[in-house]
DNA sequence: CTAAATCTATGACAAATATCATATAAATTA
DNA sequence: TAATTTATATGATATTTGTCATAGATTTAG
């Protein structure tokens, strides 16, 4: 058993307020999870009954809409929680939790993370502070896809992407998304995400090596953005 | 000054945790105001300071997008609060709150709703769970947006204007919106929406009289909007 | 009450986007 | 390795949606 005080992606979330005898006390009840890339940490309508702190790897968070298609609603990187909402809500997931990569996940019951909730004023304080930015997020998205064009909402993307998980060495992308992914995150075909980002080549805004994505004009990208 | 104790509307809130003793204490520090239709409570950018208790009337949160047109994200009818997310995001308002009908609202300082969220467990898990579920609707409300057609959209919040805000003794929606603003919500151009009440309207879904609007065939339009 | 402004409505057309078909490239499996 | 599946790409076309123009209805202001 791992012990939740020395693992240093506690410090990028909400867990950062608790202190030593809390970790400790985490340590004793977590769980720990190795899932593989498309496998799901938990799915829509599940009852989770705790969270899950994110160790290691990247997660996307989906809701299949009535035409089958996944929209995915965000994306979780390691240092974050998961099922927060859910959990407070004392409601079963929204949203579904796939691995993008290999992940390593802890899972604290409920029961626990409540209890740090009710004697821990920061720790409650960070998870809504969190919740809040969520929210923002939610309805900035919201308006995006009523308002933006499914060109300005890639562009938009596509910098999110570069800005939020960085580049390999040459330039391309580092998170792997599919392009069936990728217009799921858009809202949109993934014909028209193809095409479009055929067009963002063709015009040397980004340039396709195989299957990755190196963005070349930022500037540009940003203008179309908005 | 009214006694916030004899309030009604505060039973349909987050309020609703507060003892007596807290209930004097807000009565002291609160503000009332009066709105008129069209007025703002608050806007985008602005920084607030508390949060309102709406007593009466109903209002839009709204966002004006890129292309110059305002996004109605949410409304919000008397019992309910408005600018927690922004309070304790410590952050100006992300959304201004517009009246579509007269108004009348207590704000409360921030300083002494911080104090009965500290002190009081279950008014601060109260404003935790509202949040929550906001969040829970603006992810859902972004699916609708990215994976639904505007017919599927205009169906769905017809539906949803009915059920949240009632209808009249002539069977029309109680709450009056303009087709512009109508088109805000479902997050299309004000004619494509009209041009579809129209279509509605012939197949008998919905009577439009006047510039008021009757839903005659709720099954078809739940139907319509899966 | 009348004139002006605003809102609702509709036609004509343009632009954006989805769908279907098909081809090629890449990855997976036998 | 060959065969099969899956992912990416692109053309052709249909559908949806937006934009511009205009007219009538309603509301507002003088």
């Amino acid at each position: 058993m791992n012990k939740c005080e020395q693992c240093i992606v506690r410090q990028f979330s909400s867990l950062k307020a608790l202190t030593k005898d809390e970790l400790v006390k985490m340590a004793e009840c977590k769980t720990s999870y190795t899932i593989k890339k498309g496998e799901a940490i938990f799915e829509e309508g599940e009852v989770t009954n705790g969270i899950y702190c994110v160790k290691d790897g990247v997660c996307k968070m989906t809701k299949l809409s009535a035409n089958g298609k996944d929209q995915i609603v965000k994306l979780i990187k390691a240092g974050e929680l998961l099922g927060q909402r859910s959990m407070i809500s004392d409601e079963p997931a929204n949203l579904s939790a796939i691995a993008l990569e290999d992940m390593e996940v802890c899972f604290i019951p409920k029961a626990e993370v409540m209890q740090f909730f009710n004697e821990n004023n920061q720790f409650s304080m960070n998870v809504m502070k969190t919740i809040c930015n969520d929210l923002k997020d939610a309805d900035d998205q919201m308006v995006a896809m009523a308002q933006k064009t499914v060109k300005e909402r890639l562009a938009e993307t596509l910098l999110y992407l570069e800005d939020t998980f960085g580049k390999n060495t040459d330039g391309t992308l580092h998170i792997q998304l599919s392009r069936e992914e990728l217009a799921g995150m858009i809202g949109t075909a993934t014909e028209s995400c193809i095409r479009l980002l055929s067009e963002f080549n063709k015009n040397e805004y980004i340039e396709l090596i195989g299957k990755k994505i190196a963005i070349k004009d930022r500037n540009k990208l940003k203008r179309l953005a908005d």
